[in-house]
DNA sequence: CATATAGAGGACCAATCTAGTACCAATTGG
DNA sequence: CCAATTGGTACTAGATTGGTCCTCTATATG
């Protein structure tokens, strides 16, 4: 199972090579140029991301975006949460009120442990954490991984 | 967003449903009528946890299905990962091989971490856990389903 | 042995969701 | 004014998902 949704993976690219050079404002096609993802589609990223305020846009020529705050004040959770909407495992977590189940299903109160603990491993990182370096030389090839034992692996 | 499937979701109420009683044996259909889901639907996901060794199966009249482990030796994440595939918060957790970018992302490196949370998140819970306490004796009763002249809807 | 029951394993379909694109309005610098 | 650039929305093709159904195999029982 994917977890993030590819525009959302895309957002952190995004974001990331932002927090690189915070200072300096660019527009949508140099970030897209830059980090070698489709330019529609980072222009659509950048607007939900300025939309919940974790980028600061400038209209009209010379326009362009930048990082609303400092990279290690931005988490992985905003970022995500700016493009895939609000965190939450089931669907009940994120609109109770649509669940018809909700007067006695008994799993349901029980999600709540593990949503806060997926949200906390999200909010735990920031932009500067992404872009720090180092393993960039150390992270194995791409080559295909080998067949894996049972059962949960949790890839990478 | 939602980060399990509707399916997975089912999953886990039929699993900590059978953890309610984990020495009978039922069948599908019946687990369908208690816990108030589509009855095909369950069958299938039924089918989904006995694949993996998490219930096992015995076939023809009175056949059925139990827990093939303790309720608390059952987690979450093998749960979900019957039923979703392994887990994994980006393309690339699950199938680097297939990622253009991989040699050259620099945010690869580090879900690894991030993934790594999630999945102890989901492993830390077991079934016992999701069953254990209160919100149990609202449940209603498990072997004769209320009459229903529709199936409701919990597509939430 | 015959028959009814129940899971195994797919095939299949409709509905939804997603990624990606396109378009036009608003804003700004020159 | 003109060009560049974001804001916002609408749209489409394709993938994914939830759900159903059908056929085959295994088992219990009379």
């Amino acid at each position: 199972m994917i977890i993030l949704s590819k525009l959302a993976d895309y957002g952190v690219i995004v974001a990331t090579h932002m927090a690189a050079e915070r200072d300096r404002q660019a527009n949508a096609a140099a970030i897209a140029a830059a980090t070698r993802l489709p330019q529609a589609t980072v222009a659509k990223v950048l607007k939900a991301l300025a939309h919940k305020g974790l980028v600061t846009a400038t209209r009209g020529a010379t326009g362009g975006y930048r990082l609303a705050r400092a990279a290690g004040a931005i988490s992985l959770a905003e970022v995500v949460a700016a493009i895939d909407g609000d965190i939450g495992l089931t669907q009940c977590s994120v609109h109770a009120a649509g669940c018809a189940r909700t007067n006695y299903c008994p799993t349901r109160p029980h999600w709540a442990v593990v949503n806060r603990a997926v949200g906390e491993a999200l909010s735990a990182v920031s932009l500067d954490d992404m872009r720090a370096s180092q393993a960039f030389a150390a992270y194995p090839p791409a080559t295909a991984a080998p067949p894996q034992p049972e059962p949960p692996r949790y890839s990478a």
